[in-house]
DNA sequence: CTGAAAGCGCTTACAG
DNA sequence: CTGAAAGCGCTTACAG
């Protein structure tokens, strides 16, 4: 007993596969009774469409590819699920990580054309995944790419993007640092020129510059957004007696590094150091002290993310390129105090 | 200029479709000479087969689906690392949570029809999933799956997988809190009857019970395998008087929200309780104390689960069905400590 | 609103 | 070792 196909459907229905197929597909297209008799074939006799068929006959498939930095990372946990909820059972998901591609942009390309997916979704937007190289390459036709949580660079204005207001996030973090009375407020932040991180260095910046810090741009630390990231900017910052009062991080996985660091030096936080992180994720509020951060609305990223990209795909004339930026939020917890007053040692 | 497909190929090659697509599939059975002049033909025109056509015309796709708890727990990225790198570029790997799927096994088996799955990585067994009840249905061949992570139950005992010894890596755990002077000890366990957890339950039950502990499965705790799940035991846990010195958790997460209370509660870990977790995730070793766990090959987890499944894909007719124990360690940090003598208070 | 027909790009017996 | 031919299950102009 094979698995019924359309024709068996027609036949059982007495009409056309073409018919079948409309009704599958376009069934306002077909008349009432008609449709209704051919769906209770298709109810009857438990048929589905071969979606390799499809796919297949329609040249495109119907896989998603969303590119995370790290599947790792908790903050994509809630972005996903909200990317799936509204991609829904229609697309399957497939995930790529740009930190394990160590081929870059001809391995990302490769599994595009080879794969046949029909839209992007950038998390991460590194140079290796540049989406104006998205497309137009091998014969394939641009594909609709939408950028989720980064902020997005001029030269890319022209695609659609969801994400927070970074330059304002952290513009607001290191002006509450500031409020409690820091001078002495380092950035640990990620990758140089990492575009996820560059509007939020500008913030800190600007926040800093405002309150009359010298040199600003000098106390941001380049690294990587990870524990190992915080580990090793809290060694170089922490070591010397000079040391900061407070460390605004890019991350809250940055935090948790730079805060254990803190814990073997036996500097308390956050009598003797505050710490703020970003991102608010699933560790923030557990941690020992509890993290202070910057929450961004994950779930409703990847929503949002998602539904641009449906509407990309099914009005793929309407050019129209939406930002949207949503509210970010500072949670204050435990990890951040009033600078305490100079004669504490 | 559209995409070259076969026939260009084979029209510039000098030789019939079927040969082309022999020199891609069975390149043993096609003469040196034709292939040479075929594969150079398919490099100059830069062809590369139809996925969609092959998937179609085969008669399956090549996804194969890893199905986890929850995508944001950070033992998978480890696991799926390795399974991303041994299944390579061959095959996708789409991602189903378990936890995410309320419709429960209806919609798994939609899915594993609707995609046309060659295979399936089972990275929690939960009953939802009964692998059994993959293939067989709907006109559908029995796929191969394989289980990793997640021990087997002894009526799944037909079925691949890969594994620690639960059982023994808990015992040794509770030994060790054993060791150290604890006899009040509790074990925060997941799902009653999770899989994953029952035999570690097990194990810290027969360790407990050979030191002479009464009634030990009565220390055992049901909950989440999550920080929530950690954070509600300890309450009912840590706020009376009488509460346990040492606490066993089947994994970090769970760990972190236990010490997160004890810490709200003003309980000194390790000094007035220790806390031991489970997989060694990547937050295990910053958390303040540094987390004491047992750790599991997880990358070997991922890598070896998925050769299973390469060799169960290649070889249909070998149906040896391995179980690979492997090694799990120990890793003692600062969580946990002798118990105190008495006249502590 | 419906049907007959062609065709998407490949693979696979089959015959030679 | 190679080629001619059929066919996988669907969709899509086209004609009526």
């Amino acid at each position: 007993m094979a698995k019924p196909t359309i024709v068996q459907v027609a036949r059982l229905a007495g009409v056309s596969n073409s018919t079948v197929s409309r009704c599958l597909n376009q069934p306002e297209n077909v008349d009432k009774k008609t449709l209704a008799r051919v769906r209770k074939v298709i109810e009857d006799i438990g048929y589905r469409p071969n979606l390799l068929a499809q796919n297949f006959r329609r040249g495109q498939s119907d896989i998603v590819l969303v590119v995370v930095h790290n599947v790792g990372a908790s903050i994509f946990s809630n972005i996903l699920d909200g990317i799936r909820g509204v991609l829904g059972s229609r697309f399957s998901v497939i995930l790529m990580e740009s930190r394990a591609e160590a081929q870059g942009h001809a391995r990302f390309i490769d599994l595009l054309v080879a794969k046949q997916v029909v839209g992007v979704i950038l998390l991460c937007a590194s140079p290796t995944f540049d989406p104006r190289l998205i497309g137009g390459f091998d014969h394939q036709p641009r594909l609709p790419v939408v950028i989720g949580l980064e902020p997005v660079s001029a030269d890319l204005a022209d695609l659609p993007s969801v994400h927070i207001d970074n330059h304002r996030a952290a513009f607001d973090a290191t002006t509450y640092l500031l409020d409690m009375g820091h001078r002495e407020i380092a950035f640990i932040s990620g990758e140089k020129d990492s575009p996820i991180t560059l509007d939020r260095e500008r913030g800190f910046a600007e926040a800093m510059a405002q309150a009359g810090c010298a040199a600003p741009s000098a106390r941001i630390l380049h690294g990587d957004l990870s524990i190992q990231g915080g580990i090793a900017a809290a060694h170089r910052l922490l070591g010397r007696p000079e040391r900061p009062t407070a460390l605004f991080c890019a991350n809250d996985d940055i935090a948790l590094g730079a805060m254990s660091v803190a814990a073997q030096l036996g500097i308390s936080v956050p009598e003797d150091l505050s710490v703020m992180g970003f991102d608010d994720t699933i560790y923030a509020a557990t941690a020992n002290p509890p993290l202070s951060t910057v929450a961004q609305p994950t779930r409703e990223v990847g929503e949002r993310t998602a539904k641009q990209l449906l509407h990309a795909l099914d009005h793929p004339e309407d050019a129209e390129q939406l930002t949207e930026i949503l509210p970010h939020r500072l949670i204050i917890r435990k990890s951040t105090a009033p600078l305490r007053q100079k004669g504490k040692a």
